[in-house]
DNA sequence: TTGAAAGCGCTAACAT
DNA sequence: ATGTTAGCGCTTTCAA
């Protein structure tokens, strides 16, 4: 292994001429900088980060805590995530999984703080808001939770707003024509469901349109739910489904071409959530998106902001997007029936 | 931050002794060790990775590398891979991104080795076998490619039998009674592509069955290649397509439903490759997928043979696995035209 | 502009 | 069974 006083040899300098070369700190001569440069080329020299860690106390790593059933919301964040935690700090992206339930989440944060992670990001489903809490007041190293609002560390989220999306997604709906529109939500451990139909109630009740009960149907974020929606609604009249998430979407599609419904000739359908699926079903899906460059760029400067102990950090919610595709259609208001 | 003097001090010992109480190394007697554990336990102390990396020269990070391009079949190996590294041996995971091109993944793995990763897997479509074996040579930490095969440097590759796939995926359907199978295969540079053809080849072969090359369509592994190849197919007769890979399979499937044939009761369809996608297309996919926690507990058990410098490596390859779903149904002869 | 020296937190010989 | 000591590769004062 060449290490830097092998460099400083050939260079015939000391070792910190070459870490003031290699850093870009302190003052030095041309000649110098060109003969340690090239010595570095020619040795193959790699700096040591462990080295480097323990002096500077800052490992260039920033740590990534998610789920295993998190689906492949995560795939995308991390790709992006790890594009601009590379492009933007120069720093590595560590990565550890929790196991589906508290404990496991926070032992993988604690396992991150143990690997001197500059900073940790958490996008966990199962951490309470007073686990949460204890995390970021024991621990002096920004620890930032994406996609969950905490009211008690608000400065330490960087979420999605959720009742606006839900606003979003039932206006475009209603704008459309539509006025029978079923929900399908989720419910705990999801704050995300409530929320986003809650923006469903609202946009309704801007509109004065009535909300059926037995077009509105909730659970858990999976096929099944959106399944067993769909044949909850059936009987009754419906021209568009708003539902809250892509697991449940898919079940609701499948059920609307299972009972024959054609999509989105007969019923329109939204949804929310980034998902590969939304361009794969057929039809194509109409949904609102959160989009993840701007979540993942406004954590990174959350973290910035958090170590220069900025202390007037507001709550930041991201507003998702609406992304149309095929799924939704304007329908004349004679269509309506009542 | 608690350091191990700090414990040391607390419970009355020196380092080394806390050293070994948590390395669990060396003889010491129970009452020293309860009173470090106390110590350790009430001090919150976390030990420094950075520190201990640099004395041991190993800093248990596993680098893995892939590419944002590679889709989510990344994403399933990312988790089986952090389970297992976590489980057996304890390490971490630290991810790299290429961009879609050599250059990119070799920089990423690079920058790996800059961490003192123990080992490095690689997930990639797109280094040349002579980088690769450069690679391995100029390194003496264990480089692992995964799903990929390069002769010259076996003892580092754990990969797929990509001919068994495609043998075993044809096979599947000439038992269930087809004959005239099309094939969509890929193409360079996903090697894994011709391989699986290869193996279509065989056993098409081993039944005497020509070959008809109206029916085999090769190209990226996208759906768009799968929908124009069905769009090839369809003037000629045939009752069963295989799909090398997922992307084509998608395409596929949808070019079908266009084109009003029904799944599987005009056309069987069979694909490769492990996909979210399969359980939720309709109808569900059979498929051949990969056993990825023994591709993954082989990849482990490879870094710790080359670690130890075993010479005699042979060859890995995985053998993928039927997961009979609902796209392939059995027909009798008779509906044989031919 | 460069060098010398100390020390980050930890482990591992070696000594007791 | 425990302590002493040196040193991993690097950065960073302080001195020249």
């Amino acid at each position: 292994m060449v290490t830097i006083k092998d460099v400083a040899q050939m260079a015939n300098v000391t070792p910190s001429t070459v870490s003031r070369v290699i850093n870009n700190t302190g003052r030095i001569s041309d000649g110098t900088r060109l003969r340690v440069q090239q010595a570095i080329r020619e040795s193959g020299y790699r700096f040591n980060r462990s080295a480097r860690a323990l002096v500077t106390k800052s490992s260039g790593i920033i740590g990534f805590v998610t789920n295993p059933d998190d689906g492949f919301f995560y795939a995308n964040l991390l790709q992006v995530l790890s594009q601009c935690v590379l492009s933007q700090n120069q720093q590595r992206l560590m990565l550890e999984f929790g196991h589906g339930n508290e404990a496991g989440e926070l032992e993988a944060v604690n396992r991150l703080l143990s690997e001197s992670c500059e900073a940790v990001f958490v996008y966990s489903r199962h951490i309470s808001e007073s686990s949460a809490k204890q995390l970021v007041e024991t621990n002096n190293i920004p620890i930032i939770f994406l996609n969950r609002y905490f009211s008690s560390i608000r400065a330490n989220c960087v979420s999605v707003d959720n009742i606006a999306c839900g606003y979003l997604a039932t206006s475009l709906l209603i704008n459309k024509g539509h006025r029978n529109i079923a929900c399908i939500y989720g419910c705990s451990p999801y704050t995300s469901g409530i929320e986003r139909w809650e923006g469903y109630r609202l946009a309704m009740a801007e509109y004065a349109i009535p909300i059926n009960d037995q077009l509105t149907f909730s659970g858990l974020y999976e096929p099944q739910v959106g399944w067993d929606a769909v044949h909850q609604f059936q009987p009754h009249y419906f021209t568009a489904i708003f539902s809250c998430s892509s697991g449940q979407s898919m079940g609701a599609i499948n059920a609307l071409h299972q009972l024959g419904y054609r999509v989105p000739d007969d019923v329109s359908l939204i949804s929310i959530d980034n998902h590969v699926l939304n361009d794969y079903v057929r039809p194509t899906l109409t949904a609102i998106e959160i989009p993840l460059a701007k979540l993942v760029t406004t954590a990174l400067d959350r973290i910035r902001l958090l170590k220069e102990g900025v202390k007037t950090l507001g709550l930041t919610r991201i507003t998702g997007e609406l992304v149309e595709r095929e799924s939704v259609r304007e329908i004349g208001w004679e269509a309506d029936r009542e």
